[in-house]
DNA sequence: ATCGGTTCTGAAAACGCTTACAAACAGGCG
DNA sequence: CGCCTGTTTGTAAGCGTTTTCAGAACCGAT
């Protein structure tokens, strides 16, 4: 049996070493020709990245991060849901950015529960990546604890009211709230409610509700009639309306902590035949695909979910660049949308 | 300046070194007391798991992995998109139980397009994870060559049709479209038609269409009119809807390659006075939230899409501890729900 | 030629942990 | 009480890179 043929059958990877010695050079010279190639001389570096080609080599990144002592080309993500289309978009904004700079991304959510986000917090900084993403600026004191252990940029998105740990990306939901309660203002309603989903357990959510009921009392001078359903899903909206107008039947105007719950308000509205927005207006927050297409559209708030992706990934690559200047805090913008429905 | 003031301002990691130290044992006594507590004597167990806990040791998987020369704890999933509720779903399922054997899950989308799915493959394989999830049978050669020099487990889901690489969680979507053809067939409609969407990228929603249109010349007789539209938003519903009419104006009932296009059309037979089901039969595709609460409820075909997610969890889990036994392929059901709508 | 000054390149020491191997120890037996 | 077995612990050799440091090679200028 020859050297060549007792190959370990476990380990099919190509080192670095195989490369070196193809290309005749020392391991030294490969890893720089391939990581900092402007430090090595030309026909080396050709010699070494053909080598490299031909041999399928591919760079370990555990390996690397090892001996770099530096963060793994990896950042963690932490939302609190996967379904929400929010976050969806966000992450695959991000993700598309992030991957051209070879960057992967590791994702967690914890619906809402922020106990589960303290662990993946945990989990995640053990990886030493190369940067962290959270939702939002509330978390337990032992994640806040974790987090400023670490060593690499923590990105706090989807917020803007409150102290961030260190960046912040994102826009300000209680003026978001506001804006829905002018908006009912400007439109001369004045028995308005909302219908918010789980507020005890989303502080976004929360702080619209806050911001709605605060803006609503000032323009319309009536307090905001208030009604938490215990769950974001479209059935949900139904239950509320329902709520809502049991208790107070001369409701004029509900906005809700969400567009999956104005959709599903809209639809038992449809099932009741009251009329939308003649008899009742409705508002959401989201202003998903389908917010464009009920009938009547559904009038809502844009939130910059696509921005807060981009925004993110590139303050990332920037802090990643030159550590040092640059704001740390970027402010988006929402938009009020009337479709029709209120 | 005693050494102890001259900490390395970088590395505030606590090593096992330090574990060790204050533990009063060897690193390999450290190592072996979290890692396999079995072979650790109690006395030492507890006082390592002690000294651990009081320093806020978390363990190093980059430098745990490099020295197992054993698989990375990371799972890379890759689907087409993440703001597709089917896939979002079952990534949060697989999430959740993935997270308690402290796997994180790596995730990478590529938008329908193979080629953008095979730099994540490579990407992701070179991080030696302990399991790669793919979506489809579908993938390019270079994907496939990727894979194959893999010692993982591979799994590709929500497909059953086609030839695995390794292991096969899902089911038969080429049955589900002939479900919605033999649905069709069962109600009577005469002239039937299906919309789907970019059925060229999307191999899945083409099996569907093709096990529709197969049911229908079987049962009803009549070819099955085909239309397809460039996207799979709300709107493409819609334009779908419009199309067909025009194109066939006698049609008596339309399937859609996804629950959203059907909504959309929904939408737009309301907008055109077109009455559901009376004069128009829709039939969509993925029982998304949405589908219960539409007027009238939509029919649809339920996927195992939760059911996906934990069955692959499971059995990666299940690949990891035993190597062998154990089939390879998990075959899941969808279910037709009847709504009212077609 | 010789020299100081640049590039380039290679040897070797980490990076933080796992594990094969060996040593130490304890207990049971004749 | 020695010998053997079985258990527990420690030593040290990696794992695949990066990077420091120093040496080699080369350059133009003396």
């Amino acid at each position: 049996m020859t050297e060549a043929e007792q190959a370990r059958p476990a380990s099919r990877r190509v080192r670095m070493e195989e490369v070196a010695r193809v290309a005749g050079v020392s391991l030294a010279t490969v890893s720089r020709a391939l990581r900092h190639p402007e430090t090595v001389s030309e026909a080396l570096r050709d010699r070494v990245v053909e080598a490299a080609a031909r041999l399928g080599y591919v760079p370990s990144p555990v390996a690397g991060s090892l001996a770099g002592a530096r963060s793994t080309p990896l950042v963690g993500v932490i939302v609190p849901s996967l379904t929400n289309s929010f976050f969806a978009r966000t992450l695959e904004r991000m993700a598309a950015t992030l991957e051209s700079a070879d960057l992967q991304m590791m994702v967690g959510h914890h619906d809402y529960d922020l106990a589960r986000e303290e662990r993946i917090v945990t989990a995640f900084a053990g990886w030493t990546p190369s940067a962290l993403v959270l939702t939002g600026v509330s978390h337990t004191r032992g994640t806040i604890r974790a987090l400023s252990d670490v060593t690499c940029p923590v990105i706090e998105m989807w917020d803007l009211d409150g102290q961030p740990m260190d960046s912040l990306v994102g826009f300000s939901n209680r003026a978001a709230g506001r804006a829905a309660g002018r908006h009912f203002a400007e439109k001369g309603y004045g028995e308005v409610a909302y219908v918010g989903a789980i507020l005890d357990a989303d502080p976004r959510a929360r702080a619209r509700a806050d911001g709605f009921a605060e803006a609503v009392q000032e323009r319309i001078g009536t307090p905001a009639r208030i009604v938490t359903v215990d769950g974001r899903e479209i059935g949900h909206g139904g239950a509320g309306l329902a709520e809502v107008l049991e208790r107070w039947p001369d409701t004029r105007a509900i906005a809700f902590s969400g567009d999956v719950l104005a959709v599903g308000a809209l639809f038992e509205a449809q099932r009741r035949g009251i009329r939308v927005p003649e008899d009742l207006a409705l508002f959401g927050y989201g202003d998903l695909n389908i917010a464009a297409h009920t009938n009547p559209g559904l009038s809502t708030i844009h939130p910059p979910g696509d921005e807060i992706g981009q925004a993110v990934a590139d303050h990332i690559l920037a802090r990643l660049e030159d550590t040092g200047s640059g704001s740390r805090t970027v402010a988006l913008d929402f938009s009020v949308i009337d479709r029709g429905s209120g």
